[in-house]
DNA sequence: CTAGTGATCCGCT
DNA sequence: GCGGATCACTAGA
Protein backbone atom coordinates (compact mmCIF):
# COMPACT_ATOMS: atom_id res chain seq x y z
CA UNK A 1 0.00 0.00 0.00
CA UNK A 2 1.27 3.35 -0.56
CA UNK A 3 1.39 6.32 2.19
CA UNK A 4 -0.63 9.37 2.09
CA UNK A 5 2.89 11.60 3.22
CA UNK A 6 6.45 12.20 2.69
CA UNK A 7 7.37 11.23 6.20
CA UNK A 8 11.21 13.42 6.14
CA UNK A 9 14.17 11.77 7.26
CA UNK A 10 15.72 15.75 8.20
CA UNK A 11 13.74 18.41 10.47
CA UNK A 12 13.29 21.34 8.90
CA UNK A 13 11.30 24.22 10.64
CA UNK A 14 10.59 26.21 7.60
CA UNK A 15 8.37 23.13 6.34
CA UNK A 16 4.83 23.39 6.81
CA UNK A 17 3.82 22.74 10.14
CA UNK A 18 2.04 19.33 9.27
CA UNK A 19 4.73 17.94 7.65
CA UNK A 20 6.96 19.30 10.72
CA UNK A 21 4.42 17.77 13.26
CA UNK A 22 4.77 14.29 11.62
CA UNK A 23 8.71 14.33 11.64
CA UNK A 24 8.81 15.14 15.07
CA UNK A 25 7.23 11.69 16.44
CA UNK A 26 9.81 10.07 17.67
CA UNK A 27 12.23 12.78 18.38
CA UNK A 28 13.40 13.56 21.95
CA UNK A 29 12.64 16.69 23.47
CA UNK A 30 14.50 18.05 26.56
CA UNK A 31 13.97 21.18 28.85
CA UNK A 32 16.51 21.34 31.19
CA UNK A 33 17.34 17.69 30.75
CA UNK A 34 13.51 16.83 31.47
CA UNK A 35 11.51 14.98 28.80
CA UNK A 36 11.31 12.06 26.27
CA UNK A 37 10.70 10.99 23.04
CA UNK A 38 7.54 13.15 21.42
CA UNK A 39 4.52 10.68 20.73
CA UNK A 40 1.89 12.85 19.58
CA UNK A 41 1.42 16.33 17.72
CA UNK A 42 -0.95 18.28 16.06
CA UNK A 43 -0.30 21.12 13.47
CA UNK A 44 -1.61 24.63 12.76
CA UNK A 45 -1.62 27.03 10.24
CA UNK A 46 -2.58 30.45 9.31
CA UNK A 47 -5.36 29.86 6.73
CA UNK A 48 -6.82 27.80 9.42
CA UNK A 49 -9.74 28.22 11.64
CA UNK A 50 -8.83 26.62 14.25
CA UNK A 51 -4.90 27.88 14.51
CA UNK A 52 -4.53 30.71 17.33
CA UNK A 53 -3.08 32.86 14.06
CA UNK A 54 -6.33 32.59 11.47
CA UNK A 55 -6.89 36.15 12.62
CA UNK A 56 -3.45 38.01 12.19
CA UNK A 57 -0.79 38.52 15.05
CA UNK A 58 -1.73 39.85 17.97
CA UNK A 59 0.16 40.50 21.38
CA UNK A 60 -0.40 36.94 22.42
CA UNK A 61 0.48 34.66 19.33
CA UNK A 62 3.47 37.18 18.17
CA UNK A 63 5.89 34.62 18.79
CA UNK A 64 4.07 32.22 15.83
CA UNK A 65 4.65 34.85 13.23
CA UNK A 66 8.23 35.18 14.75
CA UNK A 67 11.15 32.98 13.57
CA UNK A 68 10.70 29.16 12.85
CA UNK A 69 12.51 26.83 15.29
CA UNK A 70 11.21 28.78 18.09
CA UNK A 71 8.74 28.22 20.68
CA UNK A 72 4.86 29.63 21.20
CA UNK A 73 3.81 29.19 24.48
CA UNK A 74 -0.04 30.49 25.40
CA UNK A 75 -2.11 29.96 28.54
CA UNK A 76 -4.88 27.10 28.15
CA UNK A 77 -8.57 27.60 29.28
CA UNK A 78 -6.91 30.02 32.43
CA UNK A 79 -4.92 26.64 34.02
CA UNK A 80 -2.65 25.46 31.90
CA UNK A 81 0.89 26.23 29.43
CA UNK A 82 0.68 24.77 25.76
CA UNK A 83 4.34 24.38 24.14
CA UNK A 84 4.29 24.70 20.35
CA UNK A 85 6.92 24.96 17.86
CA UNK A 86 6.98 27.40 14.97
CA UNK A 87 7.19 26.92 11.55
CA UNK A 88 7.39 28.01 8.09
CA UNK A 89 8.93 31.86 7.13
CA UNK A 90 8.93 34.44 9.92
CA UNK A 91 5.80 36.30 9.62
CA UNK A 92 3.74 33.35 8.27
CA UNK A 93 2.05 31.84 12.04
CA UNK A 94 1.77 28.64 11.91
CA UNK A 95 3.05 26.10 14.20
CA UNK A 96 2.69 22.30 15.94
CA UNK A 97 1.28 21.97 19.31
CA UNK A 98 3.19 18.67 21.16
CA UNK A 99 0.27 17.34 22.45
CA UNK A 100 1.81 14.11 24.27
CA UNK A 101 5.52 12.68 25.39
CA UNK A 102 6.75 9.52 26.23
CA UNK A 103 8.62 10.41 29.52
CA UNK A 104 12.13 9.40 29.67
CA UNK A 105 14.06 12.50 31.35
CA UNK A 106 13.84 13.66 34.87
CA UNK A 107 11.25 11.01 35.68
CA UNK A 108 11.85 12.11 39.10
CA UNK A 109 11.31 15.51 38.33
CA UNK A 110 8.49 15.18 35.93
CA UNK A 111 6.59 13.70 39.02
CA UNK A 112 7.18 16.13 41.40
CA UNK A 113 5.97 18.84 38.96
CA UNK A 114 2.70 16.78 38.26
CA UNK A 115 2.22 15.43 41.76
CA UNK A 116 1.68 12.05 39.98
CA UNK A 117 3.74 8.38 40.06
CA UNK A 118 1.86 7.20 36.90
CA UNK A 119 4.15 7.01 33.88
CA UNK A 120 1.60 6.93 31.22
CA UNK A 121 -0.42 10.30 32.63
CA UNK A 122 3.03 12.13 33.12
CA UNK A 123 2.65 14.12 29.45
CA UNK A 124 -0.21 12.68 28.11
CA UNK A 125 -1.76 15.92 26.76
CA UNK A 126 -0.20 19.25 26.14
CA UNK A 127 -1.10 20.85 29.76
CA UNK A 128 0.81 17.67 31.16
CA UNK A 129 3.52 18.17 28.96
CA UNK A 130 4.17 21.58 29.75
CA UNK A 131 3.59 20.78 33.45
CA UNK A 132 6.17 18.00 33.24
CA UNK A 133 8.46 19.90 31.42
CA UNK A 134 8.40 23.08 33.65
CA UNK A 135 7.49 25.43 30.44
CA UNK A 136 5.30 28.38 30.84
CA UNK A 137 5.50 32.09 29.26
CA UNK A 138 9.01 32.43 30.50
CA UNK A 139 9.24 30.58 27.65
CA UNK A 140 7.90 32.27 24.44
CA UNK A 141 9.98 33.35 22.13
CA UNK A 142 12.84 31.17 22.94
CA UNK A 143 14.68 29.19 20.54
CA UNK A 144 14.67 25.29 20.13
CA UNK A 145 18.45 24.59 19.33
CA UNK A 146 19.27 26.71 22.43
CA UNK A 147 19.40 26.00 26.66
CA UNK A 148 17.42 25.02 28.44
CA UNK A 149 16.02 23.06 24.75
CA UNK A 150 17.22 20.17 23.70
CA UNK A 151 15.78 18.64 20.53
CA UNK A 152 17.07 15.23 18.91
CA UNK A 153 16.87 13.23 16.42
CA UNK A 154 15.91 9.50 17.51
CA UNK A 155 19.07 7.12 18.36
CA UNK A 156 20.72 6.18 15.03
CA UNK A 157 19.84 2.72 14.55
CA UNK A 158 16.32 2.71 16.47
CA UNK A 159 13.27 1.06 15.16
CA UNK A 160 11.51 3.21 12.51
CA UNK A 161 8.49 5.14 13.89
CA UNK A 162 4.94 4.28 12.54
CA UNK A 163 2.80 7.13 12.30
CA UNK A 164 -0.49 7.44 12.31
CA UNK A 165 -3.28 11.18 11.86
CA UNK A 166 -6.44 11.79 12.71
CA UNK A 167 -8.88 14.79 13.50
CA UNK A 168 -7.34 17.45 16.26
CA UNK A 169 -8.62 17.19 19.32
CA UNK A 170 -10.54 20.12 21.70
CA UNK A 171 -11.46 22.28 18.77
CA UNK A 172 -14.76 23.13 17.18
CA UNK A 173 -13.50 24.99 13.50
CA UNK A 174 -11.86 22.77 11.15
CA UNK A 175 -12.21 19.34 13.02
CA UNK A 176 -12.08 17.18 10.12
CA UNK A 177 -8.95 18.07 9.18
CA UNK A 178 -6.22 15.30 9.79
CA UNK A 179 -3.48 17.22 11.34
CA UNK A 180 -3.24 15.45 14.82
CA UNK A 181 -0.08 12.91 14.34
CA UNK A 182 1.03 10.23 16.89
CA UNK A 183 3.48 7.14 17.11
CA UNK A 184 1.17 3.93 16.43
CA UNK A 185 0.18 2.23 19.85
CA UNK A 186 2.14 4.16 21.87
CA UNK A 187 0.66 4.04 25.28
CA UNK A 188 1.58 7.48 26.08
CA UNK A 189 -0.95 9.23 23.30
CA UNK A 190 -3.19 11.57 24.88
CA UNK A 191 -6.44 9.56 23.21
CA UNK A 192 -5.99 6.60 21.04
CA UNK A 193 -6.63 7.43 17.60
CA UNK A 194 -9.22 5.53 16.02
CA UNK A 195 -8.20 2.73 13.06
CA UNK A 196 -6.96 3.15 9.97
CA UNK A 197 -4.72 6.02 9.29
CA UNK A 198 -1.60 4.43 9.36
CA UNK A 199 0.84 7.00 7.03
CA UNK A 200 4.17 5.72 7.48
CA UNK A 201 5.83 2.41 7.32
CA UNK A 202 7.71 0.67 10.41
C1' DC B 1 -15.01 2.86 27.70
C1' DT B 2 -17.82 7.64 26.93
C1' DA B 3 -20.19 11.92 28.60
C1' DG B 4 -20.69 15.77 31.60
C1' DT B 5 -18.85 19.48 34.58
C1' DG B 6 -16.21 22.94 37.33
C1' DA B 7 -11.94 25.40 37.68
C1' DT B 8 -9.82 29.80 36.24
C1' DC B 9 -7.55 33.47 33.18
C1' DC B 10 -6.94 36.65 29.43
C1' DG B 11 -7.32 38.16 24.61
C1' DC B 12 -10.53 39.71 21.90
C1' DT B 13 -15.43 41.42 20.18
C1' DG C 1 -18.81 39.71 28.59
C1' DC C 2 -17.57 35.34 25.99
C1' DG C 3 -15.26 31.31 25.26
C1' DG C 4 -11.19 28.52 24.49
C1' DA C 5 -5.40 23.96 20.78
C1' DT C 6 -7.33 21.42 28.91
C1' DC C 7 -7.50 18.60 33.03
C1' DA C 8 -9.27 16.03 36.91
C1' DC C 9 -13.03 14.10 38.59
C1' DT C 10 -17.57 11.81 38.72
C1' DA C 11 -21.27 8.94 37.02
C1' DG C 12 -23.08 5.54 34.11
C1' DA C 13 -23.07 2.06 30.14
Amino acid sequence: MSHALHRPSKLDFNAPSEVVANALIGMTLTVDGVGGRIVETEAYDRDDPASHSFGGPTLRNAAMFGPPGRVYVYRSYGIHWCLNFVCREEGHGAGVLIRAIEPTDGLERMRHRRGLDDLRLLCAGPGRVAQALGVDARFNGHALDAPPFVLRDAAHGGAAVVVEAGPRIGITKAADVPWRFGEKGSRFLSKPFRAGAVLSPG
